[in-house]
DNA sequence: TTTACTATCGAACACCTTGTTCGCTAATAT
DNA sequence: ATATTAGCGAACAAGGTGTTCGATAGTAAA
């Protein structure tokens, strides 16, 4: 890739997450983003065809670099992680999330946290289906498998937007202790 | 209230309750709603400052209503539902929701869903904390107590989009039942 | 270094949406 | 019957969107 468009497409999105983190997505216009990534408006749009797809790009970049990050670990079977304890990629999400990486806990702690949350939440369905038969012993046999995924995965969610919203002061293992005991 | 103020607004309302059963709220033009509503662009501005009010509004009035009946209902405790079992209130609003009073269930079945639970997640808040007693024999005892409000509230908001999701198409009663086991 | 390519610039553009204004008409309350 | 008030509809300025184009300058490959 030519080195001026990487440029660009990082300004792009640096000016983008400086923005969100101030102001709701909805009141953002791309003058203002240009403006501030210091590109040109016809640059922009040779770049992303709408503000949405901007978003969207965006999203992809952030999350998939994270639940890669957390498939290598799973197919590693030497890794720590896995070895300590069954639930361990959930704390490890709580980790990454808590150093900030690329951004993510600045902008799930947004006004904007919604917006992210709606993409973050596929990635961490998918690691609970992986990890379903940890939870087995308890689950009340009633409740059929896809409400099962649905609460766990949800439970997760829930506790992690708690968790950001107390400004992540309290540790990772005790956050993750906090949604293992409320599945 | 004028007579021809009260047309106006329900005018508006059931325009834009149609449009928002279909479009993504963001996409909806003031345009449309005035066209759809047969109203003109000074009177929609006369009774609404801009489209995120008419959506407050809209809001408030579903909501308000459907929470006053809740708290009617739990002040008079010769009340069937209030009597029956204790976790009662949530079993009815799973049912209200099913009856599709005003829209609810269209609403929160629509694209637009996150607008209308985030309204409505602040009066279910209130409902849990005011029957927080009735969870307490399940609550760990590590967990904080707004961590654990937090928990029951987000529970059944997800339990009750999970239901939606499936078109609702198993008894309330079931549901309900559903909620309880996974707090 | 030279050459061919292509990303960026920036200004101009048409188009759409918003929210306001104003004079006129018609419904309403008393 | 009368004063009041809501609604109409057209016009308007302001501001955002997405496109176009010729000129400029950075880049990759020979």
């Amino acid at each position: 890739m030519d080195r001026r468009q990487k440029k660009t497409r990082k300004a792009i999105f640096e000016a983008f997450i400086t923005l969100l983190s101030t102001k709701h997505y909805n009141n953002i216009t791309v003058g203002e983003i240009i403006e501030l990534a210091d590109v040109g408006r016809a640059t922009f749009y040779a770049h992303f065809e709408t503000k949405d797809f901007l978003l969207k790009d965006l999203c992809t970049e952030l999350f998939d670099h994270l639940f890669h990050a957390e498939n290598d670990i799973d197919e590693n079977p030497s890794n720590l992680f896995h070895c300590d304890t069954k639930a361990s990629p959930f704390l490890h999400l709580f980790q990454h999330i808590q150093e900030n990486d690329n951004n993510l806990a600045k902008l799930l702690s947004s006004k904007n946290n919604e917006l992210f949350f709606e993409y973050f939440k596929n990635g961490v369905k998918t690691l609970v289906v992986k990890h379903l038969l940890d939870f087995e012993e308890k689950r009340p046999p009633i409740l059929p498998e896809d409400f099962w995924v649905h609460h766990i995965t949800s439970t997760f969610i829930e506790t992690l937007r708690w968790w950001l919203e107390h400004r992540m002061d309290i540790p990772s293992t005790k956050i993750n202790e906090y949604f293992l005991l409320s599945v």
